[in-house]
DNA sequence: CCTATTTGACCTGT
DNA sequence: ACAGGTCAAATAGG
């Protein structure tokens, strides 16, 4: 899978207001082209001509999905390593940790016993406003893949409402390695839904919604979503099988 | 200023 | 005592 070399331009400043609304207008166009596709393409007789639509179309929908990185990388990107070595990187120049639908702010870093990379601590950006109990840790895995590969723990569900929250944009199809992939549930305390650990790659939850396989019609969480097509899908429901 | 990240200290469970 | 998760003061950057 491609990691894109972002260059984001700083000069043309756009507000944290005009991101979102940006990214909404995006998110939109992604979806309608989605749309298109899943109307167009299987009206089409098969042959060269829906081969070219289908190209177009999936071009469209990555270049939604690239401008969204790119907005998303301008809009809070500024990390610069300092010392303790090899902190994961995310945004800008080089590797970028895929987007997973929330907005996230980081509340902590630690070094982990055999890791040779640290675990850093996020949790959704509504933690306060409605408060919001959702949470993740990223990881780089420490056997270097030339696409590097993070390892990202959900920890709880969202109970936020956030408006212009987008799903994962990713089209291509699955090639790339399952890393590890675990999932248990918790039983329930003080109330609470049963918590959800989901461990998987950014990678993997990325490609279980390619476009085809997402679902229109239900509003859940990308991670639930990753479950409901994982459930549907016999290689990861086998891998998610032998874990439960 | 304001907001987000960094980072050592602090907390908690084993 | 230790590992790992969280807090919060200091810092960075717009």
């Amino acid at each position: 899978m491609e990691h894109t070399n972002l260059l984001v331009s700083t000069s043309t400043d756009l507000s944290h207001w005009d991101h979102h609304l940006a990214i909404k207008e995006i998110n939109e166009a992604h979806e309608l082209t989605r749309q298109l596709r899943a109307v167009l393409l299987p009206s089409l007789p098969a042959g060269s001509l829906a081969e070219l639509a289908r190209e177009i179309l999936d071009k469209i929908i990555k270049s939604c999905s690239l401008a969204v990185l790119m907005l998303q990388s301008g809009g809070h990107g500024h990390q610069t390593s300092k010392q303790h070595g090899e902190g994961e990187r995310p945004m800008l120049d080089g590797h970028v940790t895929r987007e997973d639908g929330h907005q996230w702010t980081k509340y902590g870093q630690k070094r982990i016993n055999g890791a040779k990379y640290p675990r850093s601590y996020h949790r959704c950006i509504y933690h306060k406003d409605q408060d919001c109990p959702a949470t993740k840790t990223v990881q780089k895995v420490d056997r270097d893949a030339d696409p590097p590969e993070f390892i990202v723990v959900y920890n709880m569900q969202h109970r936020c409402r956030s408006s212009d929250r987008h799903i994962p944009l990713v089209l291509e199809s699955a090639e790339a390695s399952l890393v590890k992939n675990q999932s248990r549930t918790d039983t329930p305390s003080d109330g609470d839904p049963p918590m959800t650990h989901l461990l998987l790659s950014d990678e993997i939850l990325n490609i279980s919604l390619t476009p085809e396989q997402w679902n229109l019609d239900n509003d859940l969480d990308p991670v639930m979503s990753f479950f409901e097509f994982a459930d549907a899908d016999p290689f990861y429901s086998s891998v998610l099988m032998n874990l439960r």
